[in-house]
DNA sequence: ATCATTTACTAAACAGTGTTTATTAACTTT
DNA sequence: AAAGTTAATAAACACTGTTTAGTAAATGAT
């Protein structure tokens, strides 16, 4: 049955070109920028091709989003290693929002745009790349609460609430609105911002 | 001139007309659902006659925009009367997320789509609205680090750290990351995070 | 009242989008 | 060699924003 194998082979083989050649596309020319037939384009195949291979182009979205959360565990590799709660907070944070600035595309398709998120809830898939990132948050506060005795503070709210700022701070920051209020020092401020919303949280 | 004058008012009428059926759509089927064609086909007019109205799409969401403005404006007419700085923190944090919730698109299109910004930046048009809330907040920042006696707060970063964390949290809610990460308690742990986020900000 | 001009509007086209259907061409199996 | 299966596609459908050329009516001037 080595036959059926290397076919099987091939159709893989096909499905990674195209989701290849999404990725360029999406890093070359944005969300909006990416269609089905850029695709075939690319990869010198015709549209309809395509659909035998993803269901349709929310599946090709989801695909991607899931391999952005690859490029933000890069990101994230030195919170991984420190071992002090508090510091990896830090680190987490810092990783994040230094992802989400130099990562437009990829970010708005994990966080933002509800195309993937569609395909997750017809196809019964998930979003556990998403959500393990966010158990590692808890984990980490849950720590944190601990090592620094913080009372009348769940985890879950604490890891919500770093989230929720990081989060807005990156949207403010990609969709302008921070650049039309601060003119030219919108960059200096997300990280200012940041440090003072750890402060804060975690000032004694 | 009582003729050309009457004819101004019919231009402006039918530049209404546009903008009520766009607002129409928008509330009815979302950004997404909200094309030229249908508003022609609301007004009864082609397609061709918004051109001689609007310069493009994106001068028409900038305008809903401000419409959106107005309806936020009256969520936040509680806290305007409010006095007591920290109160009204509280009651514009309250305000921002309720309008959130219950409008979102309305708040895609004044705090996340790009569209209405590149008409802005086409345009020489400004952002005057949001500018005049956010002056507002960091107005109230100000007067709440003088009643508290906070120490070592630029009014600036605090006013940023609280609107990153509203925004943050209403879009995660709104794009249902919550929802995948705590199913079911998603609009419950949005008010609790918001208290835990003003409570931390300002606790002594 | 007639002719010229301006105004308001639109039909049709252009270039794009996601997706489906019928068909062809090639390969596999019997 | 004939039958059956598979992979790929051309062409169409129903949309999208936008532009162009043309029409018909209202207005202005003579």
């Amino acid at each position: 049955m080595g036959l059926t194998e290397r076919k099987e082979r091939e159709k893989i083989e096909l499905k990674n070109l195209i989701l290849d050649a999404a990725r360029k596309i999406l890093l070359a020319q944005g969300q909006d920028g990416l269609s089905i037939r850029k695709i075939a384009d690319e990869i010198e195949y015709s549209p309809a091709t395509i659909y035998l291979y993803f269901p349709d182009k929310d599946a090709i979205l989801h695909e991607l989003m899931e391999m952005g959360f690859g490029v933000m565990n890069e990101y994230m590799k030195t919170a991984y290693a420190e071992i002090d709660p508090v510091k990896r907070i830090h680190n987490i944070g810092h990783a994040y929002i230094r992802f989400g600035l130099e990562n437009k595309d990829w970010y708005e398709l994990m966080f933002n745009s509800d195309k993937p998120m569609k395909h997750i809830e017809k196809c019964c898939e998930d979003w556990d790349q998403g959500m393990a990132m966010f158990a590692f948050l808890t984990q980490t506060c849950k720590d944190a609460i601990i090592k620094l005795e913080i009372k009348n503070v769940e985890k879950d709210i604490l890891a919500l609430h770093l989230w929720s700022s990081v989060h807005g701070l990156v949207n403010l920051y990609l969709t302008e609105r921070l650049e039309i209020v601060k003119r030219n020092k919108s960059s200096e401020l997300v990280t200012k911002t940041l440090d003072a919303i750890i402060h804060t949280v975690f000032r004694k």
